[in-house]
RNA sequence: GGGCCUGUAGCUCAGAGGAUAGAGCGACGGCCUCCUAAGCCGUAGGUCGCCAGUUCGAAUCUGGCCAGGCUCGCCA
C-alpha cells in the first residue's frame, strides 16, 4: 500500500461481541484515516483488496465506521477441540513465568483470635492467585506471616490468664485487661490450661506465669488457624515467624542497612525512614524514643528477608483498611534497591456478611464476628470459596449465608457443578451403551454446524487468553466468571442438542465435545479449589 | 481537609477505547416419552452518578462536582 510503513499502529486483532461482525476484527483502518486522510471505510476496503482468502479465511469484510472483519473457515473449532483432548489437563498452562521465583504472602493474621470471615476472603484470593500463578509457568512459594513478637500477644497472654483466675474463682487477682480480648474462645484457652496444669498457676507471681499463657494460648490459636486453613483447602509452604527476625537480629541489621544508605535519621530519639524523594508523602518512625521497634519496622526486614531468599517478585495480600501502609511500604522497598514494581499488594475489600438479606452484626472489639470455621461448617467449602473470589477481589462483596448455602439455580457454584456433573453422566451413559470415547481424528474436516456448539467451542478456545488475563492482573474472579459461562454455554447446547442417538458422525464429533468442555471446566474448577463432582 | 476504593437494569455484579452495554436474582410466559429440569428458551426492565473535555468513536481516558465505604499515630 501506498504508505509509510513507520505510522502503521500495532495491529489488533480482536473477537468482536457479535456473530455477524467475524471470528476477528480489527480497527487499524480506522487509526490509520487520520494519517492518511483517507475515509477509513476506503482504507479498509484496500486493505481487504490485499488479504487472500483460504488459508482458513473464508472473507473479509468492511463494515460499521471502518472495521475489518475476519470470516474463518469452521475448522478452527475442530482443531480447539483436538487440541483440548490432546493436551487434557495441561491446556491452558503457559510459559509466561519463565520458571521465575514468585512469592504469595496471605492472611498472615496475628494468633490472637480464630480467624473470621475477612481472613477466610483474603485465604481465597491468595490460594488461587497461587494457583493461576503456578498454572502459568511460575514457581511460587505460599507463606503466612505469623505476627508473633508484638504488643497483641501479650494482650493475648493476660486476656488468656485473666480468664484462668476467673475460671477458678480467683478472678480479683488477676483483672481482665482493658484492651483485652474479649471472646468466648478466650475461656476455652483457659479451660484448656486447666486441664494442662491444673491450679497450679494460681500460686506464680502473675509476671511469671505470663510468658506461659501467651505462648500456650498463641500456640493453640495457630494450631486452630492451621487446621481451619488445612481444611479450606488452603496449603502454605512457609510459615514464618516475626520472632525469628528479632531472633537473628535482623531487625537492627536492617536498620543500619537503612542508615548507612541514609534512609534513616534519628530525630528526637526515634529512629525515623525518610519517605522524602520516594511516593509516600511523609518521614515515618522506624524505632521509637523508647527503643521499641515499630511494625514497619519488622515489615522492612521481613520484606528486605523475603528478596534476599531470591523472589523475583513478591506478592502481599492485604485487607483493604491497610491501603494507606502501601506507598510507604513501596518507599521502603525502594530504598532496599529494588524496583518498587517488585512488590505487588493486593487489596482486599470487606465481606459483608448477610443472612436473608440483612447484615450480620460483627464487631471484632466485642469479641463478636463470625469465624471462617462457622462459615464452612455451614456453606461448605466449594460455596465458601468461590463466593469469596466470584467478585473482583477490591470491591465489596456480599455474601449472603443462606444463598450460598441453597442447592438451587440462585447457586453460581451449583450451576458450574451441575455442569461438569452432566458431563460425566453423558460419559458414563456412553460407556454404558459400549460405545468407545471415539478417536480425535475423526473431528478432521468436521464442522459444528449449531450456534450452541460453536459458542462452546469459542469459549474453550478462549481459556488460555483468560487464565493470562487472570494471572497478569492477579485476578481470581476471572477464572470464577469464565468457569460460570463456560458451564451456562455447556447447558445451552445440552439442552438444544441430543448427543447419543444420532447420526454416527454428529455422536462422535459431539461426545469429543463434551469431553473436551469436560477437562476445561475440571481445570478451572481446580484453579479456582473447587471440586468437580461426578454426579449431584 | 488529603489519599485509596466504589457508583452500570428493581437487587447483586461483569464489561476498562470500538459496532445494537451483558449475566444472575426477582417479575411474567413457555420447555422433561429423550444422555441429570440444581437445567433450557423467550418477554419486560438502562440518562452506565452529574457536568465539561480529549477523538473518527467514551460506561471505559482527563478535569471538576455529587454520593457511599475505607484510611490518614512514636496504634496494631
Amino acid at each position: 500500500m501506498d504508505f509509510d510503513p513507520a505510522v502503521l499502529p500495532e495491529v489488533l486483532l480482536e473477537r468482536p461481541k457479535r456473530k455477524d461482525q467475524g471470528d476477528w476484527s480489527t480497527n487499524v483502518a480506522m487509526q490509520l484515516a487520520r494519517t492518511l486522510r483517507k475515509n477509513p471505510r476506503d482504507v479498509a476496503a484496500k486493505l481487504c483488496g490485499h488479504i487472500p482468502v483460504g488459508d482458513g479465511i473464508a472473507r473479509t469484510e468492511v463494515a460499521g465506521p471502518g472495521f475489518v472483519n475476519f470470516f474463518l473457515t469452521d475448522s478452527w473449532m475442530s482443531d480447539t477441540v483436538a487440541t483440548v483432548l490432546r493436551e487434557e489437563e495441561t491446556y491452558g498452562r503457559s510459559d509466561t513465568g519463565g520458571g521465575r521465583r514468585v512469592q504469595v504472602e496471605f492472611v498472615s493474621a496475628n494468633p490472637t483470635g480464630p480467624l473470621h470471615v475477612g481472613h477466610g476472603r483474603g485465604a481465597a484470593v491468595g490460594d488461587i492467585v497461587a494457583r493461576i500463578l503456578d498454572f502459568s509457568g511460575y514457581s511460587v512459594q505460599r507463606e503466612y506471616y505469623i505476627n508473633d513478637a508484638g504488643l497483641q500477644m501479650s494482650i493475648l497472654g493476660r486476656s488468656t490468664q485473666a480468664r484462668y483466675f476467673e475460671l477458678l474463682g480467683k478472678g480479683e487477682r488477676a483483672p481482665f485487661p482493658e484492651d483485652g480480648y474479649k471472646g468466648a474462645y478466650i475461656y476455652d484457652l483457659a479451660q484448656a490450661v486447666i486441664a494442662e496444669k491444673g491450679d497450679s498457676l494460681l500460686a506464680l507471681p502473675l509476671q511469671e506465669s505470663l510468658p506461659y499463657f501467651r505462648q500456650f494460648a498463641g500456640d493453640r490459636i495457630l494450631a486452630t488457624i492451621r487446621s481451619d486453613l488445612s481444611d479450606f483447602g488452603v496449603r502454605f509452604d512457609v510459615w514464618f515467624s516475626e520472632k525469628d527476625l528479632y531472633v537473628a537480629d535482623d531487625v537492627p541489621k536492617t536498620m543500619e542497612f537503612l542508615k548507612n544508605r541514609d534512609f534513616a535519621f534519628e530525630h528526637e530519639g526515634a529512629l525515623w525512614f525518610k519517605a522524602t524523594g520516594f511516593t509516600d508523602e511523609k518521614d515515618r518512625v522506624l524505632i521509637r524514643s523508647n527503643g521499641v521497634p515499630t511494625y514497619f519496622a519488622s515489615d522492612i526486614t521481613y520484606h528486605k528477608n523475603k528478596f534476599d531468599r531470591g523472589f523475583s517478585k513478591v506478592i502481599d495480600i492485604w485487607g483493604a483498611d491497610h491501603h494507606g501502609y502501601v506507598p510507604r511500604m513501596k518507599a521502603a522497598v525502594e530504598a532496599l534497591g529494588r524496583d518498587p514494581e517488585d512488590l505487588s499488594v493486593l487489596l482486599i475489600q470487606f465481606v459483608n456478611l448477610l443472612r436473608d438479606g440483612t447484615p450480620v452484626a460483627m464487631s471484632t472489639r466485642s469479641g463478636e464476628f463470625v469465624t471462617l470455621r462457622e462459615v464452612l461448617d455451614e456453606v461448605g467449602v466449594d460455596a465458601t470459596r468461590y463466593f469469596f473470589v466470584m467478585r473482583r477481589s477490591d470491591s465489596h462483596l456480599d455474601f449472603d449465608l443462606e444463598l450460598a448455602k441453597q442447592q438451587s439455580n440462585e447457586n453460581p457454584v451449583y450451576y458450574i457443578q451441575y455442569a461438569h456433573a452432566r458431563i460425566r453422566s453423558v460419559l458414563r451413559e456412553t460407556e454404558a451403551r459400549g460405545i468407545p470415547l471415539p478417536d480425535p481424528a475423526v473431528l478432521r474436516g468436521f464442522e459444528y454446524a449449531s450456534d450452541e456448539e460453536k459458542r462452546l467451542v469459542a469459549t474453550l478456545d478462549s481459556f488460555p487468553k483468560e487464565v493470562g488475563k487472570a494471572s497478569r492482573e492477579l485476578a481470581p474472579h476471572v477464572i470464577a466468571s469464565y468457569a460460570y459461562s463456560l458451564a451456562g454455554d455447556f447447558h445451552s447446547f445440552y439442552n438444544a442438542h441430543r448427543i447419543l442417538g444420532e447420526e454416527e458422525k454428529i455422536v462422535k464429533a459431539r461426545l469429543l465435545l463434551v469431553r473436551a468442555t469436560g477437562i476445561v471446566l475440571g481445570s478451572a474448577l481446580r484453579l479456582l479449589g473447587v471440586s468437580a463432582p461426578e454426579k449431584m
